[in-house]
Formats: C-alpha cells, sequence, structure tokens
DNA sequence: GTAATTGCAAATTATTTGCATTGCC
DNA sequence: GGCAATGCAAATAATTTGCAATTAC
C-alpha cells in the first residue's frame, strides 16, 4: 500500500497543483499527529518546523488533504473542527467522552449491519455515515 | 402531553427567566416552522412578525430552547448551526441524500441498542448521540 | 516563462458580549 | 423597584480571500 506522502504528491500531480516544501511540512506534522488537531493546532505545530508557514497555507493545505482522501473531518461537537488521518485506516466510529474530551475508535458489526439494512428499508444506496456516542467516560464519572 | 408553550413557560419561571414577547414570538416562528432554520434563517422569520426583535435575542432564546429541551442542534455538516424540534418528539438519526438533499428521520431498534452495548462495553455512560447515514436515495438512484 | 503558491493583512461569517435602556414580576 | 431582557453596535473567533512577491515545473 502507498504511503499517505506518496498519496499526496500524485494527487498534486493529477490536480496539476504543486509540489511545496509547506504542503509537505504541513503533512508531515499531521501525520505525526496522535491527537486530532485543529486547524490552529496543526498551525502551530508546523510553525515549530517552519516558522515561516501562515495559518492560511495550512487551512488550504487541509483542504487538500481531505480532498485527496488521506484527511477526514471529525466533529467532536466543540466549536472546532478537528481532523484525523482517514487514508489507509479502516473505517471506525467515535465514542467521545464529553468532560475529558477523550476519544475511543470503535467499530461494531452489529451497529454496521443495523445500518446497512435501515439503508435498504429506505432504499438508499449508502456511500458513507457518521456516529458519534457521547457521554462521560469511566475516569470522569469516578471523579 | 404539555405544548411546548407550557413546557418553556415552566422552564422560564423555574430559572426565574422572564417571559418575554420577544421569547413567545421566536418559539412561536420556530414551531411551525417545517425546516432546520438556521439562527439566521430563523431571525429573518422572526422579523417578519417583529421587526424590532435583534438577532442576539433569537441567539439568545435558541440557547433557552435547547437548555429547556425544547429544540436540538442538528449538524447538517454545512457550516452553519441547524435545530429541530425535540421536545415531544422521539429521539431519531438521519438519512440524508446527497443528491438531494432528501432527509428522512429514522429509528431503528437494533441501531439504538447495539450503541448501548458498545457504550457500556467501554464503561461510558451515554448522553446523547449523532448518527448520520450518507446515501443516494432511489429516486436519485433511478435518474 | 508562467501559472500556482505563499504570507500577510484585510475581509467575511457566525456568534457573543458590553452597555444603556426597557419592561416583566 | 429591581433585576433580567433587549437592541444595538462593537468584539471575538474561525475561516477565507485579495494581492504582490515568490517558486515549482
Amino acid at each position: 500500500m502507498k504511503n499517505p506522502q506518496e498519496v499526496f504528491a500524485e494527487f498534486l500531480v493529477k490536480e496539476r497543483l504543486k509540489v511545496t516544501s509547506q504542503r509537505n511540512t504541513i503533512l508531515d506534522v499531521f501525520l505525526e499527529s496522535k491527537e486530532h488537531y485543529s486547524p490552529e493546532e496543526l498551525y502551530l505545530k508546523v510553525k515549530e518546523k517552519d516558522p515561516s508557514v501562515g495559518q492560511a497555507t495550512v487551512y488550504r493545505t487541509l483542504k487538500l488533504l481531505i480532498d485527496s482522501g488521506i484527511a477526514d473531518v471529525v466533529d467532536f461537537a466543540d466549536g472546532v473542527s478537528r481532523y484525523e488521518l482517514g487514508y489507509g485506516k479502516e473505517h471506525h466510529d467515535h465514542l467521545i467522552c464529553e468532560k475529558c474530551n477523550k476519544n475511543i475508535e470503535i467499530l461494531d458489526a452489529a451497529i454496521e449491519s443495523a445500518q446497512e439494512k435501515v439503508a435498504k428499508a429506505h432504499n438508499f444506496q449508502l456511500t458513507r455515515h457518521k456516529m458519534y456516542l457521547y457521554g462521560i467516560c469511566s475516569d470522569c464519572s469516578k471523579k
């Protein structure tokens, strides 16, 4: 399987866009991150590697990462948009703690098949879905 | 079952807030709507009934409607926040056509119980969830 | 060479807030 | 009467855009 860097480079060529050091730096920082960065957070991390990069470039590059299928938007309902690596990762849903923002990735066959069933009942051809379960995690409910 | 107007009035009394004509007008317009209004759209509709109402009051009142359990936020991922009647309505998820934006409200016991099960397995106390199934509806797939 | 890209700052959009005035209870 | 609510305009936050200079191809 190709690595994300290759995928991105190929995407840029296909779209007749240019491979630049800024775009590569942003992708690298994005890939290194374990958290779900907001554009602002990503921007700050990128600046550690290359202080000359501007915010706008981060926003613009994030869009390209989404278009190329490398990044996905995650909705933590905390007011900021967040992103995660989508390319090469299995589909998953999210279990989010409303107190500490902990995020657990889940994949449940029963849910997935039930979703397929409902879609079929409505004659929908399912292309994708988003599911977020919000609650209080065990750590936070103890406090 | 109480109607939303009563519920809202009781909520205001309980919170020691005041019943005002603006709040009532906003609630009425909200209830009359069949679509999922954004705050801006709601504001414009409210102005038709009472041109003196300001945007800020609409935003402030929407918050109260959410706190009182009358309105829920719906995330259509179109950049604007949208609201729907929550009070008196059964919980439901959304089946959204990517071509015509048709929105079908669904409720599936198998999905709901599977969600509970997953949350329990992770020691989460579930408070709420959002699920959006995106696909192509039967009308659009014929074309 | 030339068209895409960049950083910057200004613009835009969505929402919130400060404050003087108004109005409910 | 007193304190919450309102409208307005200004403030904030998040994101986008115009533009002149730069850079990839």
